[in-house]
DNA sequence: CAATCACGAAAAATCGATTTATCCATTTCT
DNA sequence: AGAAATGGATAAATCGATTTTTCGTGATTG
């Protein structure tokens, strides 16, 4: 651990200075590019820069700018597949644009999320895309409203009156898998979510009952909502079932609840789509190589952090106006795992 | 976007000083928890830093100090399962020691992951938990040495005679993998991969290896290893099977891999176990509720964090001695995917 | 030929803290 | 009583840059 080279201060830029002859300040313009230095100096600060391997610290360099040249992103966990995209996206295009992303998660917890929101303030961030852990009127917004933040609320919210808001279209998502459900046949379907989620899911809930109500107003759509935590899910639904429910399709509002389903399916040794249904709401890579193929609703990723990233930087660099709620259309993918009631074998 | 608060600008030291008719070296005093000083003058100095809601600004305090309580991650990508866990992990494991966690993707770019490295550097962070895209041997560890920062590697590492190491015994369980594959008869086995991760790629293969060949010195293993990317991986995959190859068992070498034996399999209507076994390294969670349920190595991602931060921390504060290379066990979860060869109907 | 400009560079102020050196009153010791 | 020690606070130096001001020199102009 210990190195020679590793032992010796880093070089300031009154090494170099010193080294090229001149003075600390031509050599902050030379490192800025300011073209008013004599070529002659100008080389010699490049030769001692390249001499003493010197980098502007950036500590010292962002002290007097009221902002630095870094987003900061917030997501309520790193551990699903979409959240992972949402990052990976949120940083190349930071990096893109000459941005650093700086990466944070609240494991979904709202004291947690405005933590970091402080850390980031003081880091005096140019911007923050926040996937808030509940909707757009948590403690979280209220203080980059409070403190002047620039930011964009992503994900799990429908639009604010401070901030521009992108998110996917729940509702019309929603909507669609109601007809595509109901046009083959579907009437008795139970839709299982996660409460605290609300923004979302309520949009996701309310899109699927009226358009289903709307088309077919004898349908019986049963719901299982558990507040927090996956595992009241699991409880309730495997209640549900024991109960003798028996819906011919399940719509699942989020991820862990079409897993939760499918094991609740395969204990019960109920198969997809003869047995019961199955549509979920977020795709994942295994869904289509599984059999049966879950249909899925997927989610824009790539069009929401586009648009994000979009919406931020015009504010970052000034752009006035009322604040623009964005919803990305999603794509439903009716796989294999949904087929008419009444083909089964039970 | 504008707001009243927002505009005025951050209280300094001087104003909660002169605030609180004191110097700034008291206020600094207090905010430090220093007792030497009047508690008269402490309290006077906490109203003031109430009433102007006064943060230490970082970028100021941490000028002077060598380094600041942030731990950089770096990681090969955020979009799986795995990584995302590790970053969960240690994240939470650095907030439990009163540091930050900086996290960020190399996107599976060395260049990129020497470039973030450079970044960190600059800021000074207090080590680096990093997880390289190839191996031990790339120029980031040389970064790093060169420049000695304190840090560890994990994942795709084995030893290193700078840095402390930690990742999963990728060799002991493909040991065990090839020992359940046989055990239950298989005498023909393909092995997926992907070579550019040489580190871990090679452990898990030669772990299989060597142990097939002792276990049953006629066993055949076919190898399938794509360069660098998935699709050249498919392309290979398919050709291998529409030459006739009929190996009764495909073991992945990581997870992209198992995705598209699936996919393969699925393509072509053979059905596991009975048409073929499959078992894969790293498990996820939709693998326990499809049918099959499909056999997975499990890694250790808590340990491996866990002790990641264990040594990091006990370098950061001053530990010496040689760097240490630890290997964590992983369990492998035997499920509906691995049957004996010749129960199919094929 | 003296006065004004332009150019390039250096000196000094600044950002917001921390830390060291200093200073002033008391209190304690000889 | 005079010297030394102590407690508590402040002034000043420092961290490593950027930015504003000042300065000197040579070129242009009235």
């Amino acid at each position: 651990m210990a190195h020679r080279q590793g032992q010796q201060r880093r070089a300031s830029i009154h090494d170099v200075a010193s080294h090229a002859g001149v003075s600390a300040a031509t050599v902050s313009k030379v490192m800025a590019g300011v073209t008013t230095v004599k070529p002659e100096n100008a080389q010699r600060v490049f030769d001692a820069v390249e001499l003493l391997g010197y980098r502007v610290d950036p500590l010292a360099s962002d002290m007097r700018r009221a902002k630095r040249r870094i987003i900061g992103a917030i997501v309520p966990e790193f551990e699903s597949e979409f959240f992972g995209q949402m990052v990976t996206q949120l940083e190349s295009l930071a990096e893109q644009r000459g941005y650093t992303l700086v990466a944070a998660s609240s494991r979904e917890s709202e004291a947690r999320e405005t933590e970091i929101l402080a850390r980031m303030h003081d880091w005096r961030v140019a911007g923050v895309v926040l996937a808030p852990v509940r909707n757009e009127h948590g403690p979280a917004a209220a203080f980059m409203k409070v403190n002047g933040m620039t930011g964009v609320l992503i994900d799990r919210v429908l639009s604010d009156d401070a901030f521009d808001t992108v998110s996917a279209d729940s509702a019309a998502a929603s909507a669609e898998v109601a007809r595509e459900l109901l046009g083959k046949g579907h009437r008795h379907i139970l839709v299982v979510g996660l409460g605290e989620q609300a923004a979302t899911i309520r949009a996701r809930l309310d899109g699927f009952r009226s358009t289903a109500l709307k088309l077919a107003p004898d349908v019986r759509i049963d719901v299982v909502l558990a507040e927090t935590d996956v595992e009241p899910l699991r409880a309730q639904l495997r209640d549900y079932f024991a109960k003798g429910e028996r819906p011919t399709a399940v719509y699942s509002l989020f991820l862990k609840g079409t897993l939760v389903a499918l094991s609740e399916f395969r204990r019960r040794g109920w198969h997809c789509p003869n047995d019961i249904s199955l549509v979920g709401f977020d795709d994942a890579e295994w869904m289509q190589v599984t059999w049966p193929a879950i249909a899925a609703v997927v989610q824009p990723v790539r069009q929401i952090a586009g648009h994000a990233m979009e919406a931020l930087f015009a504010r970052i660099e000034g752009g006035e106006g009322p604040p623009i709620a964005r919803l990305e259309p999603c794509k439903v993918l009716m796989r294999e795992s949904v087929g008419s009631p009444g083909n089964g074998s039970h």
